[in-house]
DNA sequence: TCCTTTACAAATAAAAATTATCGTAAGGAA
DNA sequence: TTCCTTACGATAATTTTTATTTGTAAAGGA
């Protein structure tokens, strides 16, 4: 429903306008979506939107973390609402972005690897790449 | 040596021209570089050089497998030279982009996890995002 | 309530990034 | 060298992203 959008805004101290709650379904109806189709989709229920406020809005909701970034090796970066942390199984195929739960040791590693860098790691981005089930054939 | 790249250029049936040696001289010295920055960099030894023979070579050397394309949150993609896998420690400061070997267990994990959702993996992006050594003072 | 302030959206306009076209130049096989 | 093919440079054209301006509407205080 659409007070569950306003809510995660106001949580964000945003306020919940109609634009950002519609794009915000219209987000997480798709799970991982690119610009310019979050455009197209919420175009259908409000015609008058303008490109504008979109890329405003993304940019800024990503900056108060409501929303994720994921960029993708040879597409346009799509965006998701903020979850716990995961990865990604990405089908070069027909582009498909599925969540996956990054296990526990995994993460411990990343954190091995950072710290024996001197680097202080705030977090981790993984991709991976191939062919989703349908695709395989 | 200028030759190393002539023959690595041929290796992936392309011709070795003077653009295309300067532009993987470059990248080769900067590790992981931006599109603009590329061009800016090889300007200075070859002032009449098009942006646009940048990208079309750029586009076509990640297509044979010369270079390999680095997606990275909240900036545009960094090219390297394709190279043994390997993660990347990325400081979110001052956007340096550092290689480490990726260990083999954390490898094997994520061939199970990809299996055991019916999906064939090709291969693997993994950026550990956080302040560099220098950046955490 | 009325006034003032602030935040947004829409509509452009402007700038930046990327791709396409085409005549000329250079790479490389023979 | 000669010839054929491919790549480059110089635009032009698109596409993508950001900035400005203006009109409203919500928010808060007197
Ligand atoms: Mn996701
Ligand atoms: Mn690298
Ligand atoms: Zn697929
Ligand atoms: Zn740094």
């Amino acid at each position: 429903m659409t007070t569950e959008y306003a809510q995660l805004l106001k949580a964000h101290a945003l306020k919940a306008t109609f634009q950002r709650t519609q794009i915000l379904e219209v987000i997480e109806r798709y799970g991982h979506i690119a610009i310019e189709k979050i455009y197209e989709e919420v175009s259908k229920v409000h015609a008058s939107l303008s490109l504008a406020t979109i890329y405003k809005n993304i940019l800024l909701m990503v900056e108060k973390g409501v929303l994720t970034e994921v960029p993708i090796i040879g597409q346009k970066s799509k965006y998701e609402i903020a979850k716990e942390e995961h990865i990604h199984l990405i089908c070069t195929s027909c582009g498909t972005v599925m969540d996956k739960m990054l296990d526990v040791d995994t993460a411990q590693d990343t954190e091995k690897v950072a710290e024996t860098s001197g680097f202080s790691l705030d977090h981790r981005q993984l991709n991976l790449y191939g062919l989703c089930e349908a695709c395989r054939g």
